[in-house]
DNA sequence: ACACTATTTCGAATAGTTTCGTATCTGTCA
DNA sequence: TGACAGATACGAAACTATTCGAAATAGTGT
């Protein structure tokens, strides 16, 4: 019950752009809690809706509008799973950040989550190498972050850019620390994806960061998948969660990666 | 009933700059409410409002006037105005695209519009270039679209990627049409845009493009900007609406510039 | 899965009210 | 007397509520 705020008696473009506001906060309002909290009839409501969505501030559906942006959202699927442990694991991967650091982003949700936590970060400066469109996309009003995207050819399926020409732009980039995302770890072998493209533009990412941090909840392990991104030997850091299996956890930390389990 | 002060007898700039003050504090005033307050007709409180509005100070509305400043939302400001104009220009840039294509949208709103509509367009394969963010959104999840993005550091005020980085990845690459969009049109200097480091990467873009294709709503005639991105003669077709001045488009014209309407 | 029904939501038409803009008139001041 | 700010009057336009049939969503039973 806090702000549950009639507000009556507005001009129209205040109340229209109260509406605005509103959707901008919550990302949908309804119909009919709009006719309630401005007084007015809903066909009133249905009005207002229709113009501001002719002018392009809100999306209609039934019952109410959606914010533009919140319209197109894919992968939300793969988000969900395992994600309080995405949650634990983005965090103490932030923790590592300093200010006027350059760090690589790989595609992926749990790195996703990274840059989700770094909007409420109190950070000064920090230089961000991504090539995912969607982490790009958290990161864009995050004034303190200069963003840059290697570029390429979009994959769909992670959202994120890759080809010859990604792998060119990072040949001249340098970065303090690499957060990694896999899809598979295994203490034998290494860190694995099931894409080969990206297979590689994760080896260059690797090449020019100085320290490699993996993060992965523990599903990943034992996993094995079609491309090897890099060996074990090739890794400083890996982040998981308590759930990982221990034997693997004993085998990496013996081969010299430090594993972080939150 | 704190201070419904009535202020009477007032010369008419002092009067207007009470509204101006009260609509600072306010946010908001009535025609009805400063007609009481002035001890004047609600015809004069109206005639002051049109003067304040022509001069930039407040926003008319029915009823009465909003202070401007509540009105700018960080990037849906420029996406409202001149909507309708520009989704006809969409439109009738939509209709140039074939099957096969290889187009560039530039980064705007204008092109945004156009991306916009590719996604309901029935194509089987076209592929964008595209250094804008939102622009890559919008077509992610239309799999007809091959989309290739040239990377560099991003540029929050237009959501898009620069610098040479961009430069450098688009060296490599050849498209038929270039979808431009212009913050100035002048018939005699060319295309402008506000920002220097754009100016470049679509000076590159022009170069790599077989048609270059400027869409721009009638509001962008006569405005001029520091960078100058291209002159008259490297345009092939420019598409705005009927409002654009005819001296201008005439001259477009005589320059070898095609010059759509819609 | 399918058809059928109920509920909600939508859009169009009507009508009533408010607000707007213009045209005309008035009074004041130099 | 002419310039001008402002008032009054009135038709036009904008905004909103009500009503009602159509359309969409959700639910229900076979």
């Amino acid at each position: 019950m806090m702000q549950e705020a009639n507000e009556r008696g507005l001009l129209v473009e205040e109340r229209r752009r109260r509406i605005c506001e509103l959707l901008r906060e919550r990302g949908k309002v309804t119909v009919d809690a709009l006719a309630v909290r401005f007084g007015t009839s809903q066909v009133t409501v249905r009005a207002d809706l229709s113009v501001l969505e002719s002018t392009g501030a809100l999306t209609r559906t039934h019952g109410g509008a959606l914010s533009v942006e919140d319209t197109d959202q894919p992968l939300n699927v793969k988000q969900l799973q395992h994600y309080a442990e995405k949650l634990s694991i983005a965090e103490a991967a932030c923790r590592l950040i300093r200010d006027g650091e350059t760090i690589i982003l790989d595609s992926g949700t749990t790195t996703a989550e990274i840059a989700r936590r770094m909007r409420k970060l109190e950070l000064r400066s920090v230089n961000v190498i991504t090539n995912a469109l969607n982490i790009a996309a958290l990161l864009i009003d995050v004034p303190a972050v200069r963003l840059i995207m290697p570029g390429g050819i979009l994959r769909r399926e992670s959202n994120s850019l890759s080809g010859h020409m990604a792998e060119a732009a990072l040949a001249n980039l340098q970065a303090d620390r690499l957060y990694l995302g896999a899809d598979g770890v295994d203490p034998e072998l290494g860190v694995m994806t099931p894409h080969l493209a990206e297979a590689e533009l994760n080896a260059k990412m690797i090449r020019i960061s100085r320290q490699v941090v993996v993060v992965a909840d523990s599903s990943k392990f034992m996993r094995r998948n079609i491309s090897l991104i890099a060996k074990v030997e090739q890794l400083h850091l890996l982040i998981t969660d308590r759930a990982a299996p221990e034997a693997a956890i004993e085998e990496l930390r013996r081969r010299g990666v430090e594993v972080q389990l939150v």
